[in-house]
DNA sequence: AGCAGTTTTGTAAAGGATTACATCATCCCC
DNA sequence: GGGGATGATGTAATCCTTTACAAAACTGCT
């Protein structure tokens, strides 16, 4: 009843009430004026529900991501979430954890608060989850799955181009042996960064060697582990690549505790510029996501598809190299040039 | 007319749909069987809107942060979301970007999407915007507010006691010069540890040199241009804390472009322990701010508020030093004891 | 003043679930 | 077999907005 008090007390109908309220052209200025009172006076606040239930529409969008706790991801959300707030749409937000089986349940939980459209910005999907949400009618996009990109609408980051960028930068410093951590098989962005690493050795003419690549969790952690691997190897690799920033730090943290000097002895190229990159010692040269590109086009393929139009096939998107102070000169090629390039 | 759909199939009233929705006593097994196979076989998912219209409830909590790029909050946002999962609540979760005006068009917004209740956990908060909450009837808790905490319930973190084992611990080094580098006057918390330091300072009989403290933004950068002007005191302090970890990274940050040596020349302690604060170089000694701890305590007590209880005044939650290899003993006392410590 | 054409405003029907209350069916036991 | 207790189900009001359509109030003009 409470569109209806304040109706009384500007002694006018609800339906003027809710016309001023929603913009509605064909109300006299002197009328809205009232009714802008009676509202201020009453503290009134529209019932959101009555207005959903009625309209249909809830201006709520879902976000799930892959692990809040990277901070590659708040960057994401903070885009998104700000694109939305522009549009007077809200976020409900979860993650993952990286466990692709927890999908659905998030999904569900959406479907459940009928969100308008959800973002899945995951590393990996799980199609069945998506398919809940396609049968609820509501609109999905996807960030880089290319894959399940021919049936619904995707954010595509070309990894490759990225790589392609890390090895000239490397080659041009004479190293000829990289090694790659990778993420976790059960992650489809692990398993496509691992794969645009190959081609892009392969492309170079280098050889890919299966015992310098190791797997990590996507962790610092398990970026440590891995580099243990991988400094156990003989011959090592001279310069590493990493699937994420965080397991390229957790290679440093290896290094370090190895006494092997970064970037003097072994050069380390991260993946995604979080701003930790820049913070470790030495800072961390990575391969830049542009996220904050990929939240603005999830967010507007969402829209268009609420608006019943089919996705633009966009071009991907490239990540670039950004040069910090991880690398320098193979250790061998240095010793012929003398340490022309120094340490941070 | 959707429960009507399932009631028609069923051949039963809407009333018992509803009963065997959410499992209410009372309906025979047989009817029941009935109506889960109609709900079944129409993919019938109840509306969510015309739910809460009737209820009342949303089971939807707000959560407001100061920044999520600050990784002291992920950590706290996750605890949070993982107490509501648990509980069948969702979480709208928003920032402030620590513009303490920003907080009352987060809550108008979380009002407007009528929240059951509101966790604010920012630095500092803009009090109408809590009596924007109240006048609503939404139930609000806050994080270490304590001029608010008569009026609000609040989760109490007692700053100064994390000081005095950071003091004890510089102390112990022979340290007696002491810089501070504080949050901005604008920001309860900043100003809350700022005064703690004071305290905690002039308990161990320690003068307080006005220049020797300096203001930053909480992040990394006010961090470092705090830490420039520290530097240029003459004499400036042998150990300096930081108002939060990120401006303790940029205070490491200016001191190595300075090549001041740190812990050799200069210690540093932070504040909030995040994971960064583990993987600069060198590590960060820090004080541990219980931020899950933090989350469980604002869940519960906006639980309570529902239920109509009274807050139950629990006691303040203590931070503790963590020691990592930022720390080291005064370069005075240093010469006399003769390096006894390391630089990590 | 009266008429047509615009503007403004009002009326009342959705929209979908919950729930107090009423009703009907059963069952037990005298 | 009837009265009362208990159990199962149904009826209809309610929550609050939006909005198609109807009605009223103006405007300008003859």
């Amino acid at each position: 009843m409470d569109i209806l008090q304040v109706a009384k007390r500007a002694r006018v109908s609800t339906a003027t009430v809710s016309r001023v309220l929603n913009g509605f052209p064909g109300v006299r200025e002197t009328t809205m004026a009232r009714v802008r009172r009676a509202i201020a006076e009453l503290n009134y606040v529209p019932n959101p529900h009555a207005r959903s239930l009625r309209v249909g529409r809830t201006r709520l969008f879902g976000l799930i991501v892959s692990d809040i706790n990277n901070p590659f991801f708040p960057e994401l959300v903070d885009a998104f979430e700000a694109l939305a707030a522009a549009e007077k749409i809200e976020v409900l937000f979860t993650h993952t954890n990286y466990d692709p089986r927890r999908l659905q349940s998030c999904v569900r939980r959406m479907i459940e608060r009928s969100v308008d459209a959800i973002a899945v910005m995951t590393s990996e999907v799980d199609e069945p989850a998506l398919e809940d949400a396609a049968k609820a009618g509501i609109p999905v996009v996807l960030m880089n799955q290319r894959r399940l990109a021919s049936r619904y609408p995707n954010v595509p980051v070309e990894y490759a181009s990225g790589f392609r960028e890390a090895l000239d930068h490397l080659l041009a410093l004479g190293h000829r042996d990289i090694g790659f951590i990778a993420g976790p098989e059960t992650l489809y962005s692990a398993r496509a960064r691992r794969a645009a690493f190959k081609t892009a050795l392969k492309s170079h003419g280098l050889h890919v060697r299966a015992e310098w690549i190791a797997a990590g969790d996507m962790r610092v952690e398990g970026g440590r582990m891995a580099m243990e691997k991988l400094l156990a190897c003989d011959p090592r690799p001279t310069a590493v690549l990493a699937s994420n920033d965080l397991m390229a730090v957790g290679a440093l943290q290896a290094a370090h505790a190895a006494h092997v000097a970064v970037p003097g002895s072994l050069s380390i190229i991260g993946f995604d510029d979080i701003p930790i990159a820049a913070m470790v010692h030495p800072p961390l040269s990575t391969i830049r996501h542009p996220r904050r590109e990929v939240a603005a086009r999830a967010f507007a393929a969402l829209q268009l598809a609420l608006k019943g139009a089919k996705p633009d096939a966009c071009p991907a998107l490239q990540p670039h190299l950004v040069l910090r102070n991880s690398t320098a000169a193979a250790p061998a090629a240095r010793r012929a040039r003398k340490g022309r390039r120094q340490a941070g």
